[in-house]
DNA sequence: CTATATTTGACATATACTGTCAAGTAATAT
DNA sequence: ATATTACTTGACAGTATATGTCAAATATAG
């Protein structure tokens, strides 16, 4: 079970990349991508893609992990998270098939 | 399937309070509760429990109708958003289980 | 020690959140 | 029609959080 930022470090590394090259390919400051690797910063979903351009990852599954990282760090601290999650389900169902809001 | 401010609202009009009344009692302004209700602004958790008391409602499971809302309002666009909820269900039981993060 | 890679923190700016207020609408009663 | 009551709306200010830039500090390797 890895977080967006192990997964990220882990891959530049094994393609023997520096933050320096990495960075100026997604054009934002190494010091950002360092915290981003960290998960010291959340990544836009514009640095998202292009990292996993550069990083040969797939683009869905980074952005599946990204946003279940942002939910599970949200919830993780309350008892109910797994009723929450169960919850929230129903709701995407409900709410996909019913597009009509409020 | 409702929303935490549909549940708020007619519970509210089922025991015959006024807007005036509740958010006097929860102490904030009414236009705010008029938004609450209307899911245009999400209620802080204190107010939330307040508003469970004083409109009987069972405080552990508005919080969770509160926080589901806010997840799947969050992913309800994303294609991917039932497999998000799957893996953050998965990384939550990681976490729980390994409390040191990163 | 030197050079390179990464991390850290201060800072500025931007974006989003929160509450206050007054004016607006809608429905009903007089 | 006007007055009253309940609710809604939007402008505003203050605060908080997010985001990017930069330079200095700290590793890590040669």
């Amino acid at each position: 079970m890895e977080t967006v930022g192990q997964i990220l470090r882990k891959k530049r590394q094994t393609l023997g990349l520096l933050l320096r090259q990495v960075s100026a390919y997604v054009d934002i400051d190494q010091a950002i991508l360092s915290k981003i690797e960290r998960n010291e910063r959340k990544p836009t979903k514009e640095i998202l893609n292009k990292l996993a351009e550069i990083l040969k990852l797939d683009k869905d599954e980074l952005l599946i992990q990204f946003i279940s990282d942002k939910i599970a760090y949200e919830i993780v601290d309350e008892e109910c998270a797994s009723k929450v999650l169960k919850v929230a389900e129903k709701k995407i169902k409900y709410l996909k098939s019913n597009p009509i809001k409020n």
